[in-house]
DNA sequence: ATCATTACCGGCAACGTTACTGGTAAATGA
DNA sequence: TCATTTACCAGTAACGTTGCCGGTAATGAT
């Protein structure tokens, strides 16, 4: 457990081998201009130092780095996990190895918008290239490929990845009013996120298209996480007229209006019919109603695009669209129905 | 989107500034020999030029890095998602970022055991102090503190926090036993790890001490995975005499015997009591009883430990050992009853 | 036997940063 | 006033690695 002064490095093994740096380099990098004696002599060497390249050192010199990283703005609620594992899954097939990065609270520090900070300083650094998740900022300061998930703001020369969001709220909708629902409320997401924009349009434009008169009472906000799910669930279920359905903008979302309609003794769904957005893996528990926007299909497509970039292979490479897809379970019923 | 040819470098600064390069390095690391008229004059060039500084560079020039790297197997499983919201919570209320770093399969590259050198790559080169979950090798070469989750099979020379797996896995045999099951099947984890052994010895010495003789034919292998745990349930309830419960060594291979047992038409808990380890988030909606070992605050508790120890507060690390408990929920019943 | 080619390897510079050393001008003390 | 401290800054040497250039010995061709 003491630790060593100073780490083993390819002088030192150059040393003991009796050979050059450069040539312990070539080894390390597969090159040919060495003999096959010399090569295993050198990884016997390596292998009783217990030698292991410095990837700063590396990264620093040479271009290539085989790492690629990932951004995220946290790392602890389902949608991001979901993310993750569909990166992982393209990452697994590739040569390249995942750096995933957080910042925790990138506010803790006292940087308003560290976001683009924190995506600059890690691929300028150490990767080949940087997948960003819910990007809110506009333009990056970067000289490294990077494919956006979730759509982005403002600037959509950036490759991105992303579900059809309005099309997707426009079918939720649809089913809630398909079902004879017209009070129907809606919980928005986080304001900087074009998505939350895309579900929110596709909200008001189902009811203008259904001749149902949009009530702005009935639309909350919420920034996609599960307090604030309960929070606007509480506002709706409150009102004197409540609705008779909610929308939630992402399932998460709809989880709090599960705690909130349980304690206000509201049945769902024989009071209130829910349907949410994203297809959390814990929607199917629940037996949500949600439209599925197949986040780890998102992130394997994202990654795949990346390394594509990467590796130069020719193509276009524009935004990626990838159909969302409701799907019923039993958070819902007709309105009427046993209410 | 066309990429520069060369990032900003400090040197770029420090000449657009008009002042020497050492001088830009000490602003940005917050010393004091610099004047405040200079400092917010290079700040603001910082600003302009849009300039980040380069980790690899830095971190192979100064002994600081302010990064944790946490290391694990595979990402996309329930058990590495808790452990990874335990490290960030404690990473958020620190100075420290977080490196995730997986190498998806690590034997995709023809190293068997290449777990080792991933760990040396990491610590050596970019962090300060590694994480690594669910370690099976017995020793690391790395001059860089180390904090490991889960047990660690030969070396009790790191620090490590861990669950009391044997004790845990005696608990829920107990209850199992209390409930007057006397045939009860076990479904083992990964042999490379010491966990796996502690919750197979408790289950057979909590048989033994309530003078039931252990069935070999009840005990079958498994690693971990919910494949495994089909696999395993499979066997199991396909004996002539089958158990009449049957315990999981964790929460993934009992939703596989969930799986299973439903193709079976085997009714759970009806016809087939079951108990898992680990009390993963899925675990509360599948209404599985199971033995909570504290996942997150495991990571969270080794964060910190982590953390104290790069920062040298002085104290004794040694293992942490986090106590188990068993939870109850509807996945049992008492032996004979509606069977 | 001579020349050209090839196989192999060592030396040196550079990547972008920070630590260290030391130097100049201003501020302070007597 | 002069000496001494202080505030500020520039220059240089590393950190560990890879890329490039060039050099020697062995091999092949004639």
């Amino acid at each position: 457990m003491e630790p060593k002064k100073r780490s083993i490095t390819i002088r030192d093994v150059a040393k003991i081998a009796g050979v050059s740096v450069s040539t312990v380099s070539r080894v390390l990098n597969g090159k040919v201009d060495v003999s096959k004696a010399t090569k295993n002599h050198v990884l016997q060497v390596i292998d009783d130092l217990g030698y292991s390249t410095n990837l700063a050192a590396r990264s620093m010199r040479s271009q290539k780095k085989n790492l690629i990283g990932l951004i995220m703005p946290d790392i602890a609620y389902p949608y991001a996990i979901e993310v993750m594992k569909g990166v992982n899954q393209a990452i697994a097939e590739s040569e390249f190895d995942l750096l995933v990065y957080t910042s925790g609270d990138v506010r803790k520090r006292g940087h308003v918008t560290s976001e683009q900070k924190y995506i600059t300083l890690l691929a300028n650094s150490i990767s080949d290239g940087v997948i960003v998740v819910a990007p809110v900022a506009s333009e990056y300061n970067i000289d490294k490929p990077i494919v956006s998930i979730d759509q982005v703001m403002r600037n959509p020369n950036y490759p991105a990845v992303h579900a059809t969001n309005y099309e997707g709220s426009v079918e939720a909708m649809q089913y809630l009013i398909g079902l004879g629902h017209k009070r129907i409320g809606f919980i928005g997401g986080r304001e900087e996120l074009e998505s939350a924009h895309q579900r929110l349009r596709g909200y008001r434009d189902a009811l203008k298209s259904a001749g149902i008169s949009v009530d702005e009472q009935l639309i909350v906000s919420g920034d996609y996480t599960t307090s604030t799910g309960i929070e606007g669930g509480q506002k709706l279920l409150s009102l004197d007229d409540r609705p008779t359905a909610i929308f939630a903008s992402n399932d998460q979302m709809a989880m709090g209006i599960y705690q909130i309609a349980e304690e206000m003794e509201i049945a769902i769904p024989e009071a209130l019919s829910l349907v949410g957005f994203d297809n959390i893996p814990e929607s199917k528990y629940l037996g949500l109603t949600t439209v599925d926007q197949f986040i780890l299909e998102m992130g394997y497509a994202a990654t795949q695009m990346l390394i594509k970039i990467i590796n130069e292979v020719p193509g276009e490479y524009k935004t990626l669209k990838i159909k969302t897809r409701l799907v019923v379970r039993n958070s819902c019923l007709p309105f009427g129905e046993t209410r």
